[in-house]
DNA sequence: TGTAAATGTCAAGTTTTATTTACATTTTAT
DNA sequence: ATAAAATGTAAATAAAACTTGACATTTACA
């Protein structure tokens, strides 16, 4: 699964530490997401579309697609 | 998590058990996901949304928006 | 150049979700 | 009314998400 959160902090200037806190989820959850060691759950990935505004398929992408 | 999940097997005239055929996962799982007992994994989110043609957000809804 | 912040990574452990099996109940249709 | 199909449910296990802690590497910038 890849996804575009890198870009979305770089453009809302964020850490992966304050994505972290504002996701109630720690900084290591956040980088191994980003780096697509594993997918997040469906409330999380709610929650990181709600942050940045966007549908999550605008983020995540499903590899067989 | 609410869902619309029993409102599109309806509307596709589908059963659990065709619906848990088709995204390859047992037909329990199907009926857990529907009745809300859990989530369905992010990669499931988008078998079912691709599936039925439809956004994630459209699908499931997040209880704290 | 040095140093602090940010990121990457790994291992071990906890929590949550998925799967299996099995059976009970409800619905559908004859 | 009865049989078959569909749905509901629960316990046990497997698998995945997530945490914690620790350390290494990279980036930014004084």
């Amino acid at each position: 699964m890849k996804n575009k959160l890198k870009v979305l902090r770089a453009e809302n200037d964020m850490t992966q530490a304050q994505l972290a806190d504002e996701t109630g989820v720690s900084r290591q959850t956040i980088n191994a997401i980003e780096k697509g060691k594993f997918d997040p759950s469906l409330p999380l990935a709610f929650k990181l579309a709600r942050l940045f505004n966007r549908k999550i398929e605008d983020i995540f992408q499903d590899e067989n697609d």
